[in-house]
DNA sequence: GTACTATTTTGGACTGCGTCCAAAGTATGA
DNA sequence: TCATACTTTGGACGCAGTCCAAAATAGTAC
């Protein structure tokens, strides 16, 4: 049996086409928004609602088999690698989304100099920079003009 | 003459009443959405466009005298503390926003355990938990029904 | 396998946040 | 004071995501 169903029946989540396939997704791109992991399903199933993925993408982050992040200007992103604390290099100008190991440790980040109170759960690290594509080359430094339009990734 | 008028035009921004009272709002409030600015602004001058408001944010962050933040499940919000690289410390059940302080010192976590060979300029850092205000206390620890309803301040 | 029930899926309507656009108004500098 | 570039306005629009009620289906008990 899958063991994406096991998974799936081990968090109280009944199996169907749906999540099974969306699980299948998730493991095939680091990072996906809801609406390109409808496009790669509908690949494989032929057809999904909107609306299941949405309630499937919600149900796995609720669980914490997926984790959602929410970069400015972007739809959120889903991915399938939790637990490990990583953190995101996002480009400016293309908004490419790069992985990074956590620099401090295991459960790192989770020490804020000052918690207020608060009771911390999750550390969210994003760095915002240029990838290297998109940085201008010694020849045209200062007169590269920035692309506005981030090209998103067809998922093909 | 206001220290903003002086702040806008040595920014290239021209001096209008919307900015400026703009301004103020942001000087008023840590952390503030355009809606609630919009409201606020229409306390001092009767009337903006929704338009305006969105026109003279976004300047403001194009310019560095403001800065966007976008928590996942809350339209974006707006500050006027800038260039410390301070962090956000945000409440789950309540979606209050705290800033701390970065713990690293001043121009902090600008490193990355490995940068993928992205030029990094900022980051940015929130963590994610429970105020003390949500805190389950310790009579109904494990009982308390948490509130989904994020109950957002109003402007008074 | 059949029947029952709780859960999931579906698609269509809808909401909220934000942008686009073209016309009217205003700040700036000559 | 005039000319012009920039800003403001409001109405239309777009996109991401949710709500809803009906139909389908997975899990369970027989
Ligand atoms: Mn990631
Ligand atoms: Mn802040
Ligand atoms: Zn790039
Ligand atoms: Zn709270």
């Amino acid at each position: 049996m899958s063991t994406h169903a096991t998974l799936l029946r081990s968090h109280g989540l009944s199996v169907t086409p749906q999540r099974l396939a969306l699980l299948q997704t998730l493991s095939q791109y680091p990072h996906i928004t809801a609406d390109q992991a409808t496009e790669a399903v509908r690949k494989s199933l032929g057809t999904i609602s909107r609306q299941s993925v949405y309630n499937t993408l919600n149900a796995l982050v609720e669980k914490g088999l997926a984790r959602r992040i929410q970069p400015i200007d972007s739809p959120a992103l889903f991915e399938d690698r939790v637990g490990d604390n990583h953190h995101h290099l996002i480009c400016r100008s293309c908004g490419d989304v790069a992985d990074v190991d956590c620099a401090v440790g295991f459960r790192p980040c989770l020490e804020a100099s000052d918690d207020n109170g608060f009771i911390i759960d999750e550390a969210d690290v994003t760095y915002w920079g240029e990838c290297p594509k998109c940085q201008p080359k010694i020849s045209n430094v200062h007169t590269t003009t920035k692309t506005k339009t981030k090209t998103r990734k067809a998922i093909s």
